[in-house]
DNA sequence: CAGTGGTCTAGACCACCGG
DNA sequence: CGGTGGTCTAGACCACTGC
Protein backbone atom coordinates (compact mmCIF):
# COMPACT_ATOMS: atom_id res chain seq x y z
CA UNK A 1 0.00 0.00 0.00
CA UNK A 2 3.21 2.36 0.79
CA UNK A 3 4.43 1.69 -2.53
CA UNK A 4 1.50 2.20 -4.36
CA UNK A 5 0.62 5.66 -2.27
CA UNK A 6 4.35 6.75 -2.91
CA UNK A 7 3.88 6.10 -7.02
CA UNK A 8 0.77 8.53 -7.37
CA UNK A 9 2.33 10.99 -5.16
CA UNK A 10 5.51 11.00 -6.87
CA UNK A 11 3.26 11.24 -10.17
CA UNK A 12 1.29 14.27 -8.78
CA UNK A 13 -2.20 13.16 -8.07
CA UNK A 14 -2.26 15.12 -4.89
CA UNK A 15 -0.34 18.20 -6.03
CA UNK A 16 -2.76 20.86 -4.89
CA UNK A 17 -2.70 21.27 -1.01
CA UNK A 18 -5.90 19.99 0.54
CA UNK A 19 -6.27 17.10 -2.24
CA UNK A 20 -4.76 14.15 0.11
CA UNK A 21 -6.73 11.95 1.32
CA UNK A 22 -7.36 11.60 4.99
CA UNK A 23 -6.48 8.35 7.03
CA UNK A 24 -10.41 7.50 6.92
CA UNK A 25 -10.84 8.73 3.59
CA UNK A 26 -7.76 6.11 2.89
CA UNK A 27 -8.80 3.00 5.31
CA UNK A 28 -12.30 2.84 2.86
CA UNK A 29 -10.25 3.33 -0.47
CA UNK A 30 -8.29 0.23 0.40
CA UNK A 31 -10.26 -1.32 2.81
CA UNK A 32 -8.02 -1.98 5.67
CA UNK A 33 -7.98 -0.88 9.16
CA UNK A 34 -6.42 2.47 10.72
CA UNK A 35 -3.21 0.89 11.48
CA UNK A 36 -2.05 -0.12 7.99
CA UNK A 37 -2.93 3.25 7.04
CA UNK A 38 -0.85 4.92 9.65
CA UNK A 39 1.80 2.48 8.64
CA UNK A 40 1.80 3.63 5.22
CA UNK A 41 1.45 7.40 5.99
CA UNK A 42 4.60 6.85 8.55
CA UNK A 43 6.59 5.44 5.70
CA UNK A 44 6.00 8.44 3.37
CA UNK A 45 6.64 10.75 5.84
CA UNK A 46 10.08 9.50 6.94
CA UNK A 47 11.19 9.27 3.14
CA UNK A 48 9.72 12.97 3.16
CA UNK A 49 6.84 12.89 1.16
CA UNK A 50 4.38 14.00 2.76
CA UNK A 51 4.19 16.17 5.77
CA UNK A 52 0.93 15.73 8.88
CA UNK A 53 -0.70 17.90 11.24
CA UNK A 54 -2.71 17.21 13.59
CA UNK A 55 -6.07 18.89 13.07
CA UNK A 56 -5.17 19.91 9.73
CA UNK A 57 -4.13 16.91 7.96
CA UNK A 58 -1.71 15.53 5.38
CA UNK A 59 -0.17 17.87 2.81
CA UNK A 60 2.68 16.39 0.08
CA UNK A 61 5.62 18.21 0.58
CA UNK A 62 6.56 20.70 -2.06
CA UNK A 63 9.59 19.43 -4.15
CA UNK A 64 11.69 22.42 -2.86
CA UNK A 65 13.79 23.88 -5.43
CA UNK A 66 17.11 22.74 -4.71
CA UNK A 67 19.83 25.77 -5.18
CA UNK A 68 23.15 25.87 -6.22
CA UNK A 69 25.37 22.45 -5.95
CA UNK A 70 24.14 19.20 -6.25
CA UNK A 71 22.89 17.55 -3.92
CA UNK A 72 21.95 13.94 -2.61
CA UNK A 73 18.58 13.57 -0.40
CA UNK A 74 18.84 10.92 1.10
CA UNK A 75 17.42 9.60 4.39
CA UNK A 76 16.28 5.68 3.49
CA UNK A 77 17.98 3.29 1.05
CA UNK A 78 15.16 3.44 -1.21
CA UNK A 79 16.33 7.06 -1.85
CA UNK A 80 20.29 5.99 -2.91
CA UNK A 81 18.08 4.66 -6.14
CA UNK A 82 16.61 7.97 -6.52
CA UNK A 83 20.20 9.66 -6.64
CA UNK A 84 20.78 7.50 -9.49
CA UNK A 85 17.96 9.47 -11.82
CA UNK A 86 19.78 11.83 -13.96
CA UNK A 87 22.92 10.16 -13.40
CA UNK A 88 24.58 6.89 -14.47
CA UNK A 89 27.20 4.92 -13.38
CA UNK A 90 29.07 2.17 -15.03
CA UNK A 91 31.63 -0.10 -13.25
CA UNK A 92 34.72 -2.09 -13.98
CA UNK A 93 35.15 -5.03 -12.26
CA UNK A 94 39.03 -5.30 -10.84
CA UNK A 95 41.09 -7.97 -8.94
CA UNK A 96 39.91 -9.35 -6.51
CA UNK A 97 41.86 -8.17 -2.83
CA UNK A 98 41.51 -8.30 0.64
CA UNK A 99 40.02 -4.81 2.16
CA UNK A 100 42.55 -2.40 2.29
CA UNK A 101 43.74 -1.80 6.45
CA UNK A 102 42.61 2.06 6.27
CA UNK A 103 39.46 0.89 5.40
CA UNK A 104 38.94 -2.78 7.28
CA UNK A 105 40.19 -0.30 10.26
CA UNK A 106 37.62 2.36 9.97
CA UNK A 107 34.49 0.28 9.64
CA UNK A 108 36.05 -2.44 12.57
CA UNK A 109 35.84 -5.77 10.32
CA UNK A 110 38.11 -8.25 10.26
CA UNK A 111 37.70 -10.12 6.98
CA UNK A 112 40.63 -11.67 5.70
CA UNK A 113 39.50 -12.98 2.62
CA UNK A 114 39.84 -11.35 -0.60
CA UNK A 115 36.95 -9.42 -2.03
CA UNK A 116 35.38 -8.90 -5.77
CA UNK A 117 36.29 -5.29 -6.17
CA UNK A 118 34.86 -2.75 -8.68
CA UNK A 119 35.62 0.61 -9.34
CA UNK A 120 33.01 2.96 -10.58
CA UNK A 121 32.56 6.07 -12.05
CA UNK A 122 29.27 8.36 -12.05
CA UNK A 123 28.52 10.76 -14.63
CA UNK A 124 26.08 13.51 -15.60
CA UNK A 125 24.87 13.58 -19.00
CA UNK A 126 27.05 16.52 -20.96
CA UNK A 127 29.43 16.85 -18.05
CA UNK A 128 32.97 15.28 -18.99
CA UNK A 129 34.58 14.75 -16.06
CA UNK A 130 32.67 12.00 -13.67
CA UNK A 131 30.68 14.13 -10.83
CA UNK A 132 31.69 11.02 -8.56
CA UNK A 133 34.07 8.33 -8.00
CA UNK A 134 33.38 4.39 -6.45
CA UNK A 135 35.51 1.94 -5.38
CA UNK A 136 32.87 -1.03 -4.03
CA UNK A 137 34.26 -4.37 -2.24
CA UNK A 138 31.63 -7.34 -2.55
CA UNK A 139 31.62 -10.39 -0.62
CA UNK A 140 33.04 -13.35 -1.82
CA UNK A 141 30.38 -15.16 -0.53
CA UNK A 142 28.43 -14.05 -3.52
CA UNK A 143 30.66 -15.29 -6.39
CA UNK A 144 27.68 -16.53 -8.12
CA UNK A 145 25.72 -13.40 -8.05
CA UNK A 146 28.97 -11.67 -9.12
CA UNK A 147 29.37 -13.33 -12.44
CA UNK A 148 25.54 -11.99 -13.54
CA UNK A 149 26.45 -8.47 -12.88
CA UNK A 150 26.04 -5.94 -15.63
CA UNK A 151 28.69 -3.76 -14.96
CA UNK A 152 27.25 -0.74 -17.14
CA UNK A 153 23.95 -0.68 -15.49
CA UNK A 154 22.21 -0.13 -12.16
CA UNK A 155 23.80 0.14 -8.91
CA UNK A 156 25.75 -2.61 -7.73
CA UNK A 157 23.67 -2.71 -4.33
CA UNK A 158 20.65 -3.74 -6.71
CA UNK A 159 21.99 -5.88 -8.88
CA UNK A 160 23.50 -8.07 -6.05
CA UNK A 161 20.38 -7.68 -4.33
CA UNK A 162 18.74 -9.79 -7.36
CA UNK A 163 21.17 -11.74 -8.43
CA UNK A 164 22.13 -13.44 -5.16
CA UNK A 165 18.66 -13.31 -3.68
CA UNK A 166 18.97 -11.43 -0.74
CA UNK A 167 17.74 -8.10 1.10
CA UNK A 168 19.75 -4.99 2.62
CA UNK A 169 18.15 -4.36 5.81
CA UNK A 170 20.65 -2.00 6.89
CA UNK A 171 23.47 0.44 5.71
CA UNK A 172 25.83 2.56 8.16
CA UNK A 173 27.58 5.40 6.69
CA UNK A 174 30.66 7.22 7.47
CA UNK A 175 31.21 10.66 5.91
CA UNK A 176 34.69 12.62 5.77
CA UNK A 177 36.79 15.18 4.36
CA UNK A 178 39.54 14.11 2.96
CA UNK A 179 42.37 15.65 1.09
CA UNK A 180 42.52 14.44 -3.00
CA UNK A 181 45.23 12.41 -3.39
CA UNK A 182 46.93 12.69 -7.11
CA UNK A 183 44.54 9.53 -8.46
CA UNK A 184 41.68 10.75 -7.15
CA UNK A 185 42.38 14.28 -8.44
CA UNK A 186 42.92 13.41 -11.89
CA UNK A 187 39.67 11.49 -12.05
CA UNK A 188 37.62 13.86 -10.48
CA UNK A 189 39.50 17.00 -12.54
CA UNK A 190 40.74 18.73 -9.21
CA UNK A 191 43.87 19.46 -7.88
CA UNK A 192 45.87 17.28 -5.02
CA UNK A 193 44.91 18.48 -2.04
CA UNK A 194 41.39 19.59 -2.64
CA UNK A 195 38.96 18.89 -0.55
CA UNK A 196 36.94 15.63 -1.20
CA UNK A 197 33.66 14.35 0.71
CA UNK A 198 34.46 10.24 0.78
CA UNK A 199 31.03 8.34 1.89
CA UNK A 200 31.48 5.16 3.29
CA UNK A 201 29.14 2.68 3.53
CA UNK A 202 28.87 -0.92 4.94
CA UNK A 203 25.54 -3.09 3.06
CA UNK A 204 24.18 -5.86 5.32
CA UNK A 205 21.50 -8.45 4.51
CA UNK A 206 18.51 -9.75 6.38
CA UNK A 207 20.88 -11.91 8.63
CA UNK A 208 23.24 -9.30 9.36
CA UNK A 209 25.95 -10.07 7.11
CA UNK A 210 28.24 -7.39 5.37
CA UNK A 211 27.87 -8.17 1.96
CA UNK A 212 29.15 -5.15 0.37
CA UNK A 213 31.33 -2.24 1.33
CA UNK A 214 31.13 1.21 -0.78
CA UNK A 215 33.56 4.39 -0.48
CA UNK A 216 32.55 6.81 -2.91
CA UNK A 217 34.57 10.29 -3.52
CA UNK A 218 32.66 13.44 -4.69
CA UNK A 219 34.43 16.70 -5.27
CA UNK A 220 33.85 19.30 -2.39
CA UNK A 221 33.18 22.14 -4.19
CA UNK A 222 30.11 20.48 -6.18
CA UNK A 223 28.40 18.40 -4.08
CA UNK A 224 26.59 18.43 -0.74
CA UNK A 225 25.26 15.65 1.15
CA UNK A 226 21.36 17.32 1.97
CA UNK A 227 19.55 15.00 4.64
CA UNK A 228 16.22 15.95 6.67
CA UNK A 229 15.43 15.15 10.28
CA UNK A 230 11.92 14.49 11.49
CA UNK A 231 11.57 15.00 14.99
CA UNK A 232 8.81 12.93 17.13
CA UNK B 1 8.86 5.31 28.37
CA UNK B 2 11.22 5.41 25.40
CA UNK B 3 12.62 7.39 27.57
CA UNK B 4 13.40 5.60 30.64
CA UNK B 5 14.31 2.37 28.42
CA UNK B 6 16.79 4.57 26.93
CA UNK B 7 18.64 5.68 30.15
CA UNK B 8 18.52 1.79 31.42
CA UNK B 9 20.10 0.60 27.64
CA UNK B 10 22.73 3.27 27.94
CA UNK B 11 23.57 2.57 31.52
CA UNK B 12 24.05 -0.78 30.53
CA UNK B 13 21.28 -2.24 32.24
CA UNK B 14 21.19 -4.88 29.57
CA UNK B 15 24.33 -5.16 28.36
CA UNK B 16 24.41 -9.04 28.32
CA UNK B 17 23.17 -10.49 25.26
CA UNK B 18 19.97 -12.24 25.91
CA UNK B 19 19.24 -9.92 28.99
CA UNK B 20 16.68 -7.79 27.02
CA UNK B 21 13.21 -7.91 27.57
CA UNK B 22 10.71 -9.38 25.40
CA UNK B 23 7.85 -7.55 24.59
CA UNK B 24 5.54 -9.20 26.50
CA UNK B 25 7.77 -9.22 29.46
CA UNK B 26 7.69 -4.96 29.16
CA UNK B 27 3.83 -5.03 28.74
CA UNK B 28 3.59 -6.60 32.29
CA UNK B 29 6.34 -4.45 33.77
CA UNK B 30 5.07 -0.69 32.20
CA UNK B 31 1.64 -1.93 32.32
CA UNK B 32 0.73 -0.80 28.94
CA UNK B 33 -0.37 -2.53 25.78
CA UNK B 34 1.90 -4.05 23.38
CA UNK B 35 1.28 -0.97 21.10
CA UNK B 36 2.89 1.35 23.19
CA UNK B 37 5.87 -0.67 24.08
CA UNK B 38 6.09 -1.41 20.11
CA UNK B 39 6.53 2.79 19.58
CA UNK B 40 9.16 3.04 22.63
CA UNK B 41 11.22 0.23 20.58
CA UNK B 42 10.78 1.36 17.59
CA UNK B 43 11.87 4.61 18.33
CA UNK B 44 15.27 2.98 20.17
CA UNK B 45 15.75 1.20 17.04
CA UNK B 46 15.95 4.37 15.01
CA UNK B 47 18.05 5.38 17.01
CA UNK B 48 20.24 2.15 16.38
CA UNK B 49 20.20 0.82 20.16
CA UNK B 50 18.82 -2.05 19.76
CA UNK B 51 18.45 -4.59 16.89
CA UNK B 52 15.50 -6.51 16.97
CA UNK B 53 14.61 -10.04 14.81
CA UNK B 54 11.67 -11.79 14.25
CA UNK B 55 11.92 -15.08 16.16
CA UNK B 56 15.46 -14.38 18.09
CA UNK B 57 14.37 -11.91 20.43
CA UNK B 58 15.95 -7.97 20.82
CA UNK B 59 19.48 -7.40 21.59
CA UNK B 60 21.02 -4.24 22.55
CA UNK B 61 23.36 -2.82 19.95
CA UNK B 62 27.53 -3.32 20.85
CA UNK B 63 28.89 -0.09 21.29
CA UNK B 64 31.09 -1.20 18.00
CA UNK B 65 34.25 -0.51 18.94
CA UNK B 66 34.52 3.10 16.67
CA UNK B 67 38.47 3.01 15.54
CA UNK B 68 40.54 5.96 15.32
CA UNK B 69 38.60 9.16 14.68
CA UNK B 70 35.96 11.16 16.12
CA UNK B 71 32.34 10.05 15.77
CA UNK B 72 29.31 11.75 15.56
CA UNK B 73 26.34 9.08 15.31
CA UNK B 74 23.51 11.44 14.60
CA UNK B 75 19.79 9.47 13.51
CA UNK B 76 17.42 12.24 15.21
CA UNK B 77 17.87 15.49 16.65
CA UNK B 78 17.33 14.21 20.18
CA UNK B 79 21.17 12.34 19.55
CA UNK B 80 22.26 15.92 18.61
CA UNK B 81 22.22 16.64 22.49
CA UNK B 82 24.17 13.05 23.26
CA UNK B 83 27.53 14.38 21.05
CA UNK B 84 27.72 16.83 23.92
CA UNK B 85 28.13 14.11 26.29
CA UNK B 86 32.00 14.11 27.01
CA UNK B 87 32.78 17.30 25.31
CA UNK B 88 31.68 20.97 26.14
CA UNK B 89 30.44 23.51 23.75
CA UNK B 90 30.35 27.53 25.13
CA UNK B 91 29.80 30.17 22.68
CA UNK B 92 30.45 34.22 22.42
CA UNK B 93 27.56 36.63 21.13
CA UNK B 94 28.60 38.38 18.71
CA UNK B 95 26.99 41.54 16.55
CA UNK B 96 23.90 40.98 14.77
CA UNK B 97 24.56 40.55 11.01
CA UNK B 98 22.80 39.47 7.80
CA UNK B 99 22.91 35.97 6.62
CA UNK B 100 26.22 35.65 4.59
CA UNK B 101 25.07 35.03 1.12
CA UNK B 102 27.28 32.43 0.47
CA UNK B 103 24.91 30.73 3.67
CA UNK B 104 21.72 32.03 2.34
CA UNK B 105 22.04 31.11 -1.21
CA UNK B 106 22.85 27.40 -0.43
CA UNK B 107 20.06 27.36 1.62
CA UNK B 108 17.67 29.14 -0.34
CA UNK B 109 16.65 31.54 2.16
CA UNK B 110 15.58 35.47 1.14
CA UNK B 111 15.78 36.62 4.86
CA UNK B 112 16.65 39.87 4.47
CA UNK B 113 16.71 41.34 8.31
CA UNK B 114 19.59 40.76 10.77
CA UNK B 115 19.99 37.74 12.69
CA UNK B 116 21.61 37.11 16.03
CA UNK B 117 25.24 35.55 15.86
CA UNK B 118 27.10 33.44 17.93
CA UNK B 119 30.27 31.85 17.65
CA UNK B 120 30.98 28.55 19.47
CA UNK B 121 33.71 25.88 20.01
CA UNK B 122 33.56 22.72 21.04
CA UNK B 123 36.14 21.49 23.28
CA UNK B 124 37.43 17.77 24.50
CA UNK B 125 38.43 17.45 28.29
CA UNK B 126 42.33 17.34 27.97
CA UNK B 127 42.80 19.19 24.20
CA UNK B 128 44.05 22.22 23.66
CA UNK B 129 42.68 22.41 20.49
CA UNK B 130 38.96 22.96 20.05
CA UNK B 131 37.32 19.91 18.33
CA UNK B 132 35.09 22.01 16.01
CA UNK B 133 33.83 25.55 15.93
CA UNK B 134 30.49 26.82 14.89
CA UNK B 135 29.13 29.85 13.82
CA UNK B 136 24.66 29.73 14.34
CA UNK B 137 22.48 32.96 12.87
CA UNK B 138 18.85 33.20 15.65
CA UNK B 139 15.96 34.49 14.03
CA UNK B 140 15.09 38.11 15.18
CA UNK B 141 11.63 37.21 16.02
CA UNK B 142 13.53 35.60 19.36
CA UNK B 143 14.96 38.70 20.91
CA UNK B 144 13.77 37.22 24.23
CA UNK B 145 14.54 34.12 24.18
CA UNK B 146 18.19 35.10 22.77
CA UNK B 147 18.25 37.77 25.90
CA UNK B 148 18.08 34.78 28.31
CA UNK B 149 21.12 32.54 26.87
CA UNK B 150 23.61 31.05 29.00
CA UNK B 151 26.61 31.09 26.31
CA UNK B 152 28.80 28.61 28.40
CA UNK B 153 25.97 26.03 28.44
CA UNK B 154 24.08 23.86 26.72
CA UNK B 155 23.32 23.32 23.09
CA UNK B 156 22.24 26.76 21.66
CA UNK B 157 19.10 25.17 19.68
CA UNK B 158 17.89 23.43 23.12
CA UNK B 159 17.59 27.07 25.01
CA UNK B 160 15.79 28.57 22.53
CA UNK B 161 13.58 26.29 22.50
CA UNK B 162 13.22 26.88 26.29
CA UNK B 163 13.63 30.40 26.46
CA UNK B 164 11.42 30.77 23.33
CA UNK B 165 8.98 28.61 24.34
CA UNK B 166 9.25 26.64 21.18
CA UNK B 167 9.88 23.27 20.04
CA UNK B 168 12.25 21.65 17.08
CA UNK B 169 10.32 19.93 14.66
CA UNK B 170 12.43 19.25 11.35
CA UNK B 171 16.04 19.84 10.77
CA UNK B 172 18.02 19.70 7.42
CA UNK B 173 21.75 19.03 6.81
CA UNK B 174 23.84 19.59 4.09
CA UNK B 175 27.52 17.94 4.77
CA UNK B 176 30.30 19.18 2.90
CA UNK B 177 33.71 19.16 2.12
CA UNK B 178 35.83 22.40 1.94
CA UNK B 179 39.12 23.49 2.22
CA UNK B 180 40.07 25.53 5.47
CA UNK B 181 40.63 29.57 5.61
CA UNK B 182 43.49 30.85 7.38
CA UNK B 183 40.62 31.60 10.05
CA UNK B 184 39.37 28.21 10.33
CA UNK B 185 42.66 26.73 9.60
CA UNK B 186 44.04 28.46 13.03
CA UNK B 187 41.53 27.93 15.65
CA UNK B 188 41.64 23.93 14.45
CA UNK B 189 45.05 23.40 14.68
CA UNK B 190 45.00 22.65 11.15
CA UNK B 191 47.12 24.18 7.78
CA UNK B 192 45.34 26.47 5.55
CA UNK B 193 43.99 24.24 2.60
CA UNK B 194 43.05 20.94 4.67
CA UNK B 195 40.11 19.53 4.10
CA UNK B 196 37.20 20.29 6.56
CA UNK B 197 33.81 18.85 7.11
CA UNK B 198 31.20 21.44 7.19
CA UNK B 199 27.59 20.33 8.32
CA UNK B 200 24.86 23.23 7.73
CA UNK B 201 22.06 22.71 9.54
CA UNK B 202 18.52 24.58 9.50
CA UNK B 203 16.29 24.30 12.54
CA UNK B 204 12.10 24.21 12.09
CA UNK B 205 10.03 25.03 14.70
CA UNK B 206 6.43 23.57 14.92
CA UNK B 207 5.30 26.31 12.60
CA UNK B 208 7.77 25.31 10.03
CA UNK B 209 9.67 28.88 10.93
CA UNK B 210 13.82 28.55 10.16
CA UNK B 211 14.66 30.03 13.88
CA UNK B 212 18.35 28.94 13.65
CA UNK B 213 20.99 28.30 11.25
CA UNK B 214 24.08 26.67 12.43
CA UNK B 215 27.58 26.20 10.48
CA UNK B 216 29.95 23.73 12.13
CA UNK B 217 33.57 22.72 10.73
CA UNK B 218 35.30 19.79 11.89
CA UNK B 219 38.75 18.39 10.69
CA UNK B 220 38.89 16.16 8.12
CA UNK B 221 41.15 14.15 9.70
CA UNK B 222 39.85 13.49 13.02
CA UNK B 223 36.29 13.78 12.17
CA UNK B 224 33.90 11.28 10.44
CA UNK B 225 30.31 12.13 10.54
CA UNK B 226 28.50 8.30 11.09
CA UNK B 227 24.82 7.07 10.54
CA UNK B 228 23.14 4.17 9.72
CA UNK B 229 19.76 3.68 7.99
CA UNK B 230 16.94 0.92 8.48
CA UNK B 231 15.07 -0.66 5.68
CA UNK B 232 11.40 -1.44 6.15
C1' DC C 1 7.29 -27.19 19.29
C1' DA C 2 6.60 -22.87 22.15
C1' DG C 3 7.93 -18.23 21.98
C1' DT C 4 9.61 -14.27 19.35
C1' DG C 5 8.71 -10.05 16.79
C1' DG C 6 5.84 -8.39 12.35
C1' DT C 7 1.47 -7.27 10.95
C1' DC C 8 -3.23 -6.31 11.34
C1' DT C 9 -8.30 -5.35 13.05
C1' DA C 10 -11.67 -2.68 15.67
C1' DG C 11 -12.50 -0.17 18.64
C1' DA C 12 -11.40 4.33 21.94
C1' DC C 13 -10.00 9.04 23.89
C1' DC C 14 -7.34 13.08 23.21
C1' DA C 15 -5.17 17.70 21.51
C1' DC C 16 -5.38 20.44 18.01
C1' DC C 17 -7.16 22.99 13.90
C1' DG C 18 -10.36 25.11 11.00
C1' DG C 19 -14.68 27.26 10.03
C1' DC D 1 -17.94 22.77 16.91
C1' DG D 2 -16.76 18.60 13.79
C1' DG D 3 -12.91 16.55 11.75
C1' DT D 4 -7.94 15.89 11.76
C1' DG D 5 -3.97 13.20 13.13
C1' DG D 6 -1.56 11.28 17.73
C1' DT D 7 -1.88 7.86 20.98
C1' DC D 8 -3.53 3.85 23.09
C1' DT D 9 -6.04 -0.77 24.42
C1' DA D 10 -7.11 -5.62 23.56
C1' DG D 11 -7.39 -8.67 21.05
C1' DA D 12 -5.70 -11.81 16.62
C1' DC D 13 -2.91 -14.50 13.03
C1' DC D 14 1.43 -15.13 10.93
C1' DA D 15 6.60 -16.21 9.76
C1' DC D 16 10.37 -17.17 11.78
C1' DT D 17 13.65 -18.78 15.44
C1' DG D 18 15.61 -21.80 18.70
C1' DC D 19 15.36 -25.87 21.14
Amino acid sequence: MADQLREEVLRGDYSDPGDFPTESVLCKKYDVSRYTVREALRKLTSEGLISRKRGSGTVVQPATARAGALHQPLSNVGEILQYARDTTISFEKMEPQAIPAKIAEQIGTTHKRKWFVFHGKRRKAGRKRPIAVTVAWVNPDLADAVKQIDVGGATLFGQIEEYGKITVSRVTQDIQAISASKHFAKDLGLEEGDPILRILRCYFDENDRMFEISASYHPGDRFAYSMHIEVD
